[in-house]
DNA sequence: CGCCAAATTGACTGGTATCAAGCTACGTGG
DNA sequence: CCACGTAGCTTGATACCAGTCAATTTGGCG
């Protein structure tokens, strides 16, 4: 890796301290009050559609005609791109608070699958109606703006991931980041279910299902992660911080051979 | 590369004409037409601050506090973030009717640098500005969210070229996309400058500096492309379709050994 | 002219992909 | 209840693409 020249300051970035919970907890940490609150705000003015999904029930396919975003209030999701050659590509994950379908405002028509990864609320509005009440209602329009920039960020975040860093601390960087976006949102994030095949992880991380699955059995024996016995899926996270430790040092830390 | 399961009817998705005009036409395309316009919008209903930068300039770093937005109506810009262990990673780049900082809407502080690639027009609007020209102006609204939507789309698309594309054919698909980019803003693209250093390239392609020339040159050999004499950085494109063929087979068309 | 950044090219290495075999969990039907 | 099929996962052996290291060339600029 080597560095792009250009003189600069570094700024200082940031890092929340990822304080887990229980599972049943409302949360109380910044960020998941923030989204508890755009979601009450989303609820009264907007008055969506609410409906529940299973795991593969797909709400938006490629191609479909886009009216409607639609905001989880529970559950997990997964964006699917496909190329016109027949490439696929798991682009984004989404929890609660998170909105799918920004990417189809541009084209009229959305860009990708959202499949859900087991059972979702899933709340429906009108585009339209939507541009209205953001007129009407100024902090409706900053929830929608904050949730598009979140979106570019995050995408962001992970070209990075995919880019500069080697398969095992991008598996983790995959794990640090499930972890948080639970925590964030009052879910424990010591211990947890992945939902995703070695698959889609491989496929999200630009790696191939025996790539992860060596990397997950080495984090492991490295003792950073356990499998709960029964379904190597679950999976705990014993020390958060060695974890984050881990991909930013890009090195194993003694017992990682 | 594995399938991930989940059968699916396939979108037939798009690709637009790419029709190659001289330099000094203005644009008339669809999508050039539709920057024009929107350039056009926001000068009226902005008022924006209009400021020549040169290559090297800085508009903005990370860490630095948001309150401006800015749009390119002339040059070439790259987007540059940086990682609290330091990693670099060019995470976009920017061209005529692009937007810069919306990614920062959301934490009220810049994510990347923003770094002139030659001489430029920038133009800059305050963000409280927008917000409330657009609660008068909601043309101007739906060319925000517009923008934003094709951020997160064009994204993707690195991600997807990263994670599912060998070497070849991502610097093709990057050589494709400038060239796409400039054709779509009346710019002449079969042959251009670079304006960025093997180094960056790679950099934008999760690649090195070597492999990046190494590529270049093998494409010149199979004359998918040609470098001008003088200035390798110079590139002439004498088939476009051919290019972009060449990034959907993944293959070497007769020649590439 | 001489310096320095950028680029090219070659030789070698190493990290992931690929190919392949076998294991485990789970659901279905006999 | 068990046999069987299948999807998901693990692990090993091998191949190969791209990274690393290094030497050299090219081009821009004071």
């Amino acid at each position: 890796m080597q560095t792009l020249a250009t003189t600069r300051t570094t700024p200082a970035f940031n890092a929340r301290p990822a304080a887990v919970v229980g599972s049943r907890e409302v949360a109380r940490n910044s960020t998941g009050q923030r989204i508890a609150e755009a979601l009450q705000l989303i609820a009264t003015a907007l008055e969506p559609k609410r409906r529940i999904v299973h795991a593969g029930d797909v709400i938006y396919r490629a191609g479909d005609r886009f009216e409607h975003l639609h905001i989880l209030n529970s559950g997990f999701f997964k964006l699917v791109s496909l190329s016109s050659d027949g490439r696929e590509q798991v682009v984004g994950l989404r929890f609660r608070g998170d909105w799918l379908g920004f990417s189809a405002i541009s084209h009229g028509v959305y860009g990708c699958d959202a499949i859900a990864l087991d059972t979702a609320e899933v709340w429906t509005v009108r585009y339209d109606a939507l541009l209205q009440a953001c007129i009407t209602h100024p902090a409706l329009m900053a929830i929608v703006h904050e949730a598009m920039s979140n979106e570019i960020l995050r995408d962001r975040d992970s070209l990075m991931t995919i880019c500069t860093l080697p398969a095992d601390a991008r598996v983790a960087a995959f794990l640090h980041y499930w972890a948080e976006s639970l925590s964030a949102r009052g879910l424990r994030a010591d211990q947890f279910s992945l939902r995703l095949t070695r698959a889609e992880i491989g496929n999200y991380l630009g790696l191939t299902l025996e790539t992860v699955s060596r990397v997950l059995s080495r984090l492991a024996r490295a003792e950073l992660i356990a499998f709960n016995e029964k379904s190597r899926r679950d999976i705990c996270i014993p020390d958060f911080p060695a974890l984050a430790a881990y991909v930013e040092r890009r090195d194993a830390p003694a017992g990682l051979h």
